[in-house]
DNA sequence: CTTGACCTTCCAACGATGGAAGGGTTCAGG
DNA sequence: CCTGAACCCTTCCATCGTTGGAAGGTCAAG
Protein backbone atom coordinates (compact mmCIF):
# COMPACT_ATOMS: atom_id res chain seq x y z
CA UNK A 1 0.00 0.00 0.00
CA UNK A 2 1.31 3.63 -1.22
CA UNK A 3 1.21 6.40 1.03
CA UNK A 4 -1.56 7.78 -0.91
CA UNK A 5 -4.22 4.90 -0.41
CA UNK A 6 -2.97 5.12 3.37
CA UNK A 7 -3.95 8.86 3.44
CA UNK A 8 -7.20 8.11 1.90
CA UNK A 9 -7.78 4.72 4.38
CA UNK A 10 -7.20 6.77 7.32
CA UNK A 11 -8.00 10.70 6.74
CA UNK A 12 -4.21 11.57 7.45
CA UNK A 13 -2.95 13.61 4.73
CA UNK A 14 0.31 11.59 3.32
CA UNK A 15 2.01 15.05 4.44
CA UNK A 16 1.13 14.45 7.98
CA UNK A 17 2.30 10.62 7.60
CA UNK A 18 5.69 11.43 6.56
CA UNK A 19 5.87 14.03 8.94
CA UNK A 20 4.81 11.49 11.98
CA UNK A 21 7.60 9.24 10.37
CA UNK A 22 10.44 11.84 10.66
CA UNK A 23 8.95 12.78 14.18
CA UNK A 24 9.64 9.59 15.18
CA UNK A 25 5.75 9.41 16.03
CA UNK A 26 5.46 6.09 13.81
CA UNK A 27 8.02 3.94 12.65
CA UNK A 28 10.17 4.90 9.30
CA UNK A 29 7.87 2.50 6.78
CA UNK A 30 9.81 0.16 4.58
CA UNK A 31 10.39 0.89 1.32
CA UNK A 32 10.55 0.08 -2.28
CA UNK A 33 13.84 -0.36 -4.43
CA UNK A 34 12.49 3.27 -5.45
CA UNK A 35 12.15 4.55 -2.62
CA UNK A 36 8.24 4.45 -2.37
CA UNK A 37 6.82 3.89 0.89
CA UNK A 38 4.39 0.50 1.48
CA UNK A 39 2.46 -0.08 4.48
CA UNK A 40 1.09 -3.03 6.17
CA UNK A 41 -2.38 -2.90 7.47
CA UNK A 42 -1.17 -2.76 10.98
CA UNK A 43 0.49 0.38 9.75
CA UNK A 44 -2.86 1.76 8.86
CA UNK A 45 -4.48 0.63 12.51
CA UNK A 46 -1.86 2.07 14.14
CA UNK A 47 -2.17 5.11 12.12
CA UNK A 48 -6.30 5.36 12.61
CA UNK A 49 -5.34 5.11 16.10
CA UNK A 50 -3.37 8.41 16.13
CA UNK A 51 -6.01 9.94 14.06
CA UNK A 52 -8.68 9.18 16.48
CA UNK A 53 -6.42 10.67 19.52
CA UNK A 54 -5.50 13.66 17.69
CA UNK A 55 -9.18 14.12 17.46
CA UNK A 56 -9.88 13.40 20.55
CA UNK A 57 -7.03 16.72 21.22
CA UNK A 58 -3.98 14.91 22.21
CA UNK A 59 -1.11 15.60 21.56
CA UNK A 60 1.64 14.20 18.97
CA UNK A 61 3.79 13.61 22.26
CA UNK A 62 1.06 12.37 24.30
CA UNK A 63 -0.11 9.72 21.27
CA UNK A 64 3.72 8.86 21.80
CA UNK A 65 3.50 7.88 24.73
CA UNK A 66 0.71 5.45 24.17
CA UNK A 67 2.14 4.34 21.51
CA UNK A 68 5.05 3.35 22.74
CA UNK A 69 3.02 1.66 25.57
CA UNK A 70 1.58 -0.94 22.80
CA UNK A 71 4.92 -1.69 21.43
CA UNK A 72 7.39 -1.33 23.91
CA UNK A 73 6.26 -4.68 25.24
CA UNK A 74 9.35 -5.59 26.15
CA UNK A 75 9.38 -3.66 28.35
CA UNK A 76 8.79 -4.70 32.39
CA UNK A 77 4.97 -5.07 32.41
CA UNK A 78 4.62 -3.64 35.55
CA UNK A 79 6.18 -0.33 34.09
CA UNK A 80 3.88 -0.83 31.25
CA UNK A 81 0.63 -1.19 33.10
CA UNK A 82 1.74 1.46 35.28
CA UNK A 83 1.93 3.72 32.68
CA UNK A 84 -1.41 2.61 31.44
CA UNK A 85 -2.94 3.11 34.22
CA UNK A 86 -1.72 6.64 35.11
CA UNK A 87 -2.89 7.35 31.70
CA UNK A 88 -6.10 6.13 32.33
CA UNK A 89 -6.17 7.86 35.41
CA UNK A 90 -5.56 11.30 33.63
CA UNK A 91 -8.07 10.77 31.01
CA UNK A 92 -10.70 10.03 33.66
CA UNK A 93 -10.00 13.11 34.98
CA UNK A 94 -10.11 14.85 32.01
CA UNK A 95 -13.32 13.23 31.39
CA UNK A 96 -14.73 14.45 34.63
CA UNK A 97 -14.36 17.86 33.88
CA UNK A 98 -15.30 17.41 30.58
CA UNK A 99 -18.65 16.08 32.17
CA UNK A 100 -18.77 19.00 34.35
CA UNK A 101 -18.73 21.69 31.55
CA UNK A 102 -21.25 19.96 29.63
CA UNK A 103 -23.72 20.20 32.97
CA UNK A 104 -22.51 23.64 33.09
CA UNK A 105 -23.63 24.08 29.27
CA UNK A 106 -26.86 22.12 29.82
CA UNK A 107 -27.30 23.99 32.71
CA UNK A 108 -27.20 27.28 30.66
CA UNK A 109 -28.98 25.69 28.02
CA UNK A 110 -31.93 24.73 29.87
CA UNK A 111 -32.29 28.02 32.68
CA UNK A 112 -32.23 30.85 29.75
CA UNK A 113 -34.40 29.50 27.48
CA UNK A 114 -37.29 31.06 26.47
CA UNK A 115 -37.22 34.29 28.54
CA UNK A 116 -34.36 36.78 29.12
CA UNK A 117 -34.33 36.92 32.72
CA UNK A 118 -31.08 37.61 34.16
CA UNK A 119 -31.60 34.76 36.58
CA UNK A 120 -29.09 32.37 35.28
CA UNK A 121 -26.66 31.67 37.99
CA UNK A 122 -24.54 30.71 35.69
CA UNK A 123 -24.80 34.18 33.93
CA UNK A 124 -24.65 35.44 37.53
CA UNK A 125 -21.33 34.34 38.06
CA UNK A 126 -19.38 34.75 34.49
CA UNK A 127 -21.18 37.35 33.34
CA UNK A 128 -22.04 40.60 34.89
CA UNK A 129 -19.93 42.78 32.72
CA UNK A 130 -20.52 46.09 32.25
CA UNK A 131 -20.27 46.04 28.18
CA UNK A 132 -18.30 49.10 28.05
CA UNK A 133 -17.21 51.11 30.64
CA UNK A 134 -15.10 53.91 30.27
CA UNK A 135 -11.86 53.54 30.42
CA UNK A 136 -9.80 56.02 31.85
CA UNK A 137 -7.97 56.23 28.89
CA UNK A 138 -4.91 58.67 30.66
CA UNK A 139 -2.50 58.29 27.96
CA UNK A 140 -2.36 57.03 24.59
CA UNK A 141 -3.71 53.74 24.33
CA UNK A 142 -5.13 53.96 20.84
CA UNK A 143 -2.55 51.59 19.35
CA UNK A 144 -3.35 48.34 17.13
CA UNK A 145 -6.83 47.57 18.75
CA UNK A 146 -8.73 46.72 15.93
CA UNK A 147 -7.93 43.06 16.31
CA UNK A 148 -9.35 40.79 13.28
CA UNK A 149 -11.38 38.47 14.68
CA UNK A 150 -11.89 35.45 12.48
CA UNK A 151 -14.45 34.35 15.04
CA UNK B 1 -6.24 43.52 41.87
CA UNK B 2 -3.04 43.64 39.56
CA UNK B 3 -2.16 41.43 36.37
CA UNK B 4 0.29 39.98 38.47
CA UNK B 5 -2.09 39.16 42.11
CA UNK B 6 -4.42 37.45 38.77
CA UNK B 7 -1.63 35.34 37.47
CA UNK B 8 -1.00 33.73 40.51
CA UNK B 9 -4.77 33.60 41.80
CA UNK B 10 -5.45 31.96 37.86
CA UNK B 11 -2.48 30.12 36.73
CA UNK B 12 -2.19 32.16 33.91
CA UNK B 13 0.60 34.23 32.94
CA UNK B 14 0.63 37.64 32.60
CA UNK B 15 2.17 37.34 29.30
CA UNK B 16 -1.18 35.22 28.30
CA UNK B 17 -3.72 37.30 29.89
CA UNK B 18 -2.71 40.32 28.29
CA UNK B 19 -2.53 38.41 24.98
CA UNK B 20 -6.35 37.05 25.57
CA UNK B 21 -6.57 40.43 26.49
CA UNK B 22 -5.83 41.48 22.96
CA UNK B 23 -7.55 39.12 21.32
CA UNK B 24 -10.64 39.52 22.68
CA UNK B 25 -10.80 36.36 24.15
CA UNK B 26 -11.77 38.47 27.36
CA UNK B 27 -12.61 42.26 27.64
CA UNK B 28 -9.85 44.98 28.05
CA UNK B 29 -9.14 45.26 31.69
CA UNK B 30 -10.09 48.70 33.58
CA UNK B 31 -6.79 50.17 33.86
CA UNK B 32 -5.65 52.80 36.90
CA UNK B 33 -4.92 56.03 35.65
CA UNK B 34 -0.92 54.66 35.36
CA UNK B 35 -2.02 52.38 33.15
CA UNK B 36 -1.93 49.21 34.89
CA UNK B 37 -4.86 46.78 34.88
CA UNK B 38 -7.02 46.02 37.24
CA UNK B 39 -9.11 43.09 37.82
CA UNK B 40 -12.38 42.25 39.54
CA UNK B 41 -13.43 38.84 41.02
CA UNK B 42 -15.27 38.01 38.15
CA UNK B 43 -12.19 38.54 35.67
CA UNK B 44 -10.42 36.15 38.07
CA UNK B 45 -13.69 33.61 38.03
CA UNK B 46 -13.50 33.92 33.82
CA UNK B 47 -9.79 33.23 33.71
CA UNK B 48 -9.82 30.04 36.18
CA UNK B 49 -12.94 29.12 33.47
CA UNK B 50 -10.37 29.67 30.32
CA UNK B 51 -7.60 28.02 32.47
CA UNK B 52 -9.88 24.89 32.80
CA UNK B 53 -11.05 25.18 29.46
CA UNK B 54 -7.33 25.19 28.34
CA UNK B 55 -5.91 22.61 30.60
CA UNK B 56 -9.19 20.37 28.71
CA UNK B 57 -7.79 20.60 25.45
CA UNK B 58 -9.68 23.58 24.12
CA UNK B 59 -8.92 25.64 22.04
CA UNK B 60 -9.12 29.41 22.60
CA UNK B 61 -11.74 29.77 19.56
CA UNK B 62 -13.67 27.10 21.22
CA UNK B 63 -13.25 29.09 24.36
CA UNK B 64 -14.09 32.21 22.98
CA UNK B 65 -17.59 30.52 21.86
CA UNK B 66 -18.25 29.27 25.19
CA UNK B 67 -17.46 32.75 26.74
CA UNK B 68 -19.90 34.38 24.43
CA UNK B 69 -22.63 32.21 25.22
CA UNK B 70 -22.64 33.27 28.67
CA UNK B 71 -21.62 36.64 28.15
CA UNK B 72 -23.85 37.11 25.26
CA UNK B 73 -27.94 37.38 26.93
CA UNK B 74 -28.59 39.91 25.00
CA UNK B 75 -28.57 37.15 21.94
CA UNK B 76 -31.95 35.32 21.35
CA UNK B 77 -32.03 32.98 24.03
CA UNK B 78 -33.20 30.41 21.41
CA UNK B 79 -29.64 30.72 19.47
CA UNK B 80 -27.93 30.52 22.95
CA UNK B 81 -29.56 27.74 23.92
CA UNK B 82 -29.14 25.78 20.43
CA UNK B 83 -25.73 26.81 20.45
CA UNK B 84 -24.81 25.44 23.84
CA UNK B 85 -26.65 22.30 23.49
CA UNK B 86 -24.55 21.74 20.54
CA UNK B 87 -21.40 22.19 22.38
CA UNK B 88 -22.81 20.24 24.50
CA UNK B 89 -23.53 17.15 22.44
CA UNK B 90 -19.83 17.69 21.03
CA UNK B 91 -18.34 17.76 24.36
CA UNK B 92 -20.09 14.38 25.27
CA UNK B 93 -19.19 12.33 22.12
CA UNK B 94 -15.75 13.63 23.06
CA UNK B 95 -16.39 11.97 26.13
CA UNK B 96 -17.71 8.65 24.95
CA UNK B 97 -14.56 8.65 22.52
CA UNK B 98 -12.33 9.16 25.53
CA UNK B 99 -14.26 6.21 27.58
CA UNK B 100 -13.55 3.95 24.48
CA UNK B 101 -9.79 5.04 25.13
CA UNK B 102 -9.82 4.84 28.73
CA UNK B 103 -11.13 1.41 28.67
CA UNK B 104 -8.85 -0.17 25.85
CA UNK B 105 -6.29 1.59 28.33
CA UNK B 106 -7.12 -0.35 31.00
CA UNK B 107 -7.77 -3.36 28.76
CA UNK B 108 -4.15 -2.95 28.01
CA UNK B 109 -2.99 -2.67 31.74
CA UNK B 110 -5.06 -5.46 33.39
CA UNK B 111 -4.12 -8.36 30.14
CA UNK B 112 -0.12 -7.49 29.69
CA UNK B 113 0.01 -7.06 33.77
CA UNK B 114 2.52 -9.87 35.34
CA UNK B 115 3.82 -11.81 32.92
CA UNK B 116 5.41 -11.26 29.25
CA UNK B 117 3.45 -13.61 26.77
CA UNK B 118 2.66 -11.69 24.27
CA UNK B 119 -1.00 -12.37 24.27
CA UNK B 120 -2.69 -8.70 24.54
CA UNK B 121 -5.01 -8.65 21.93
CA UNK B 122 -4.59 -4.86 21.52
CA UNK B 123 -0.55 -5.46 21.16
CA UNK B 124 -1.73 -8.22 18.76
CA UNK B 125 -3.64 -5.90 16.33
CA UNK B 126 -1.51 -2.73 16.87
CA UNK B 127 1.87 -3.85 17.91
CA UNK B 128 3.00 -6.47 15.70
CA UNK B 129 5.70 -4.34 14.53
CA UNK B 130 9.25 -5.85 13.33
CA UNK B 131 11.89 -4.23 15.00
CA UNK B 132 14.21 -3.25 12.74
CA UNK B 133 13.31 -4.92 9.54
CA UNK B 134 16.42 -4.37 7.14
CA UNK B 135 15.18 -1.94 5.08
CA UNK B 136 16.28 -1.94 1.15
CA UNK B 137 18.11 1.40 1.78
CA UNK B 138 18.17 1.34 -2.32
CA UNK B 139 19.42 5.12 -2.47
CA UNK B 140 21.16 7.65 -0.26
CA UNK B 141 18.93 8.10 1.70
CA UNK B 142 21.26 8.44 5.10
CA UNK B 143 19.57 12.00 5.56
CA UNK B 144 18.98 13.80 8.74
CA UNK B 145 17.29 11.09 10.87
CA UNK B 146 18.33 11.58 14.28
CA UNK B 147 15.99 13.85 15.44
CA UNK B 148 15.75 15.07 18.74
CA UNK B 149 13.26 13.29 20.52
CA UNK B 150 12.51 14.94 23.31
CA UNK B 151 10.25 12.96 24.70
C1' DC C 1 16.03 56.31 45.75
C1' DT C 2 15.81 51.80 44.72
C1' DT C 3 13.54 47.71 43.83
C1' DG C 4 9.97 45.20 42.01
C1' DA C 5 5.84 45.25 39.33
C1' DC C 6 3.81 47.03 35.40
C1' DC C 7 3.56 48.89 30.61
C1' DT C 8 4.42 48.20 25.36
C1' DT C 9 6.71 46.44 21.27
C1' DC C 10 9.34 43.28 18.93
C1' DC C 11 11.23 38.92 18.25
C1' DA C 12 11.77 33.83 18.88
C1' DA C 13 10.08 29.39 19.07
C1' DC C 14 7.39 25.38 19.09
C1' DG C 15 3.79 22.13 17.30
C1' DA C 16 1.04 21.03 13.58
C1' DT C 17 -0.08 21.69 9.09
C1' DG C 18 -0.06 22.98 4.22
C1' DG C 19 2.17 24.42 -0.33
C1' DA C 20 5.37 24.64 -4.10
C1' DA C 21 9.44 23.44 -6.53
C1' DG C 22 12.14 20.10 -8.80
C1' DG C 23 12.75 15.51 -9.89
C1' DG C 24 11.99 10.20 -10.10
C1' DT C 25 8.42 6.11 -10.74
C1' DT C 26 4.37 3.48 -12.34
C1' DC C 27 1.29 1.99 -15.42
C1' DA C 28 -2.42 2.15 -18.72
C1' DG C 29 -3.28 3.22 -23.45
C1' DG C 30 -1.84 4.41 -27.76
C1' DC D 1 7.91 0.26 -26.73
C1' DC D 2 6.80 5.19 -25.59
C1' DT D 3 4.52 8.63 -23.24
C1' DG D 4 1.58 11.25 -20.23
C1' DA D 5 -1.01 11.30 -16.11
C1' DA D 6 -0.87 10.33 -11.59
C1' DC D 7 1.90 8.99 -8.02
C1' DC D 8 5.87 9.36 -5.12
C1' DC D 9 10.20 11.43 -3.34
C1' DT D 10 12.79 15.36 -0.81
C1' DT D 11 13.70 20.06 0.62
C1' DC D 12 12.46 24.50 1.66
C1' DC D 13 9.26 27.82 3.08
C1' DA D 14 4.85 29.66 5.13
C1' DT D 15 1.20 29.79 8.16
C1' DC D 16 -1.48 29.74 12.51
C1' DG D 17 -1.98 29.47 17.39
C1' DT D 18 0.15 29.65 21.67
C1' DT D 19 3.76 30.80 24.54
C1' DG D 20 7.89 32.92 26.29
C1' DG D 21 11.85 36.44 26.43
C1' DA D 22 14.25 40.79 26.14
C1' DA D 23 14.50 45.64 25.70
C1' DG D 24 13.33 50.06 27.16
C1' DG D 25 10.50 52.74 29.89
C1' DT D 26 6.98 54.13 33.77
C1' DC D 27 5.00 53.45 38.45
C1' DA D 28 4.49 52.17 43.35
C1' DA D 29 6.00 51.50 47.78
C1' DG D 30 9.47 50.52 51.29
Amino acid sequence: MNIGDVAKATGISAKMIRYYEETGLIRAALRTYSGYRVYSENDIQTLRFVRRSRDLGFTVKQIDDLLTLWRDRDRASADVKQIALGHAAALEKKMRELKEMTETLRHLASNCHGDNRPDCPILMSLGNIEPEAPQPQRRDRSKTRGFERVS
